[in-house]
RNA sequence: GGAGGGGUUCCAGAGCGGUCAAAUGGGGCGGGCUGUAAACCCGUUGACUUCGGUCUUCGAAAGUUCGAAUCUUUCCCCCUCCA
């Protein structure tokens, strides 16, 4: 028998908890469903920290069944309570629509299918929840949910516990969430909602919703938390959000932060973030570890941003790296002819670059040895760029190990 | 509503009239070792600087003082206990 979704679900350690695998497992092999997964529309684009949400759609699709994108609109303007210490600022309307289109372009390159069938579905709640009647939802559906229970939810206990302030409006969250179910169980034939485990309670009170209101068996999946071996959260670095859009992150940094991936979380990355299959995964899992760094590079920035981009980063890497010269896919930054001609310094020629704002921090690299002109250590924070350094108009600026960057004259 | 405790630099957390741009730890950054890994070691971590210094910071504002993160007053916010 073929592999199921659900088996390859487990198999590449997507898998959390499920409110009932056996059942499941049965009526997906039976037929082709229909599942959703809701994102958060706070900010204009997603981050790797939802790659894993994603990854989830691709294998429905994979599977023959056809993933929904919900994207937020309503419960947006809400807060999603759990695992926030605070009430999130609210923000506008104008400014949620943006972040969904935004969105929905990411969900268009991962999801893109010739297959009609298991095309994405791109739901938006705000369309049923912003012309809920309020009595009408406390009778029908404020009914099935008791305050007891509520309580008991983490997303709630915690921030009671810790006694931070949880309003009302947040509190509602949880049932607006059950609600986004049975609504799209109802008229979209949604038989399962898949989220991370932090959603596992929301998830799990759309379940019981749904049997109560229309006594249906729907089903949810969640996905563990991913910690890196470093121990943090996955997606945020220091320098900011991995994002999952070429504006706002190149593809260039793309395939870097997966190149520096910690040993330790290669090969789990590779199961969960590449489309190889796992024979495939099986066969290479002994080789060279760096080398397995460059495939998860590569087949991650592929999907992405596309075979050429994640080519031309490997390319540009490799130059960069190992080569020590200057690959074409570096960074660069255009500076005016004019401001060489008038002597400028390092510390100002790095301030110029954008790749460190203080001055004082940058006299402290220099200090320490940290920068680089075309492979050389300045160390004379009064060192003056001439144009002798520039070679087929750019010279490289490195910063520590990993920053290099072009700068180019016009 | 009553009684206490507190808000310090990215985070945690010392300092409680001058020696404080502020201990210590974490994190970050740079260097070394390596493999664009981890661990470890060293340095650094407000801004500007002609490297002499200068300027802005300790919830907000006002005040006492030669001098305030440290004392006083008012205001804002948070926590603990009681009602």
């Amino acid at each position: 028998m073929e592999n199921s979704f659900l088996t390859e679900f487990k198999e590449r350690d997507y898998f959390n908890q499920c409110t009932n695998s056996d059942e499941l497992e049965q009526l997906m092999n039976k037929k082709k469903i229909r599942a959703y997964i809701g994102f958060d529309c706070t900010a204009s684009s997603l981050h790797v920290g939802s790659l894993l949400q994603i990854m989830c759609l691709r294998l429905l699709q994979k599977h023959g069944h056809q993933p929904i994108v919900l994207l937020g609109g309503g419960t947006t303007r809400i807060g999603d309570p759990s695992g926030k210490d605070e009430t999130r600022k609210i923000l506008s309307e104008k400014e949620i629509e943006k972040n969904i289109k935004n969105i929905e372009k990411i969900f268009k390159i991962y999801l893109k299918t010739n297959n009609p069938k298991t095309k994405p579905l791109f739901v938006n709640n705000y369309k049923w929840l912003a012309k809920l009647n309020y009595i009408k939802f406390l009778r029908e559906i404020g009914k099935h949910f008791t305050i007891n229970k509520m309580l008991s939810f983490d997303s709630v206990k915690l921030r009671l516990d810790r006694e931070q302030s949880l309003s009302y409006m947040e509190f509602n969250y949880m049932i607006l969430q059950a609600y986004d179910f049975l609504e799209l169980n109802k008229n979209k034939n949604c038989f399962m909602q898949i989220g991370g485990s932090d959603q596992w309670g929301n998830i799990v009170n759309g379940v019981e919703l749904i049997k109560r209101h229309s006594g249906k068996q729907a089903f949810g999946l969640t996905t563990p938390l991913i910690t890196l071996a470093s121990g943090t959260k996955m997606g945020k670095t220091e320098k900011g959000a991995v994002w999952l859009d070429k504006k706002l992150l190149s593809s260039y940094y793309y395939w870097q932060f997966w190149r520096n991936t910690d040993d330790r979380d290669v090969l789990k990355f590779i199961k969960m973030f590449t489309d190889l299959s796992l024979e495939k995964i099986e066969e290479i899992k002994n080789k060279n570890i760096n080398h397995l760094k460059i495939i998860l590079a590569n087949e991650c920035t592929k999907m992405l941003h596309g075979k050429n981009e994640a080519h031309l980063a490997e390319k540009t890497a490799k130059k960069t790296f190992e080569d020590n010269s200057t690959g074409l896919g570096l960074p660069t930054v255009s500076i005016n002819q004019k401001k060489i001609s008038d002597k400028i310094n390092i510390v100002d020629l790095v301030a110029l670059s954008k790749l460190e704002s203080s001055k004082s921090e940058i006299r402290r690299l220099i200090k320490g040895n940290g920068i680089k002109i075309n492979n050389q250590v300045i160390n004379d924070e009064k060192f003056l760029i001439t144009e002798k350094l520039f070679s087929e108009n750019f010279i490289k600026l490195s910063i520590g190990k990993k920053r290099h960057i072009k700068i180019k004259l016009n």
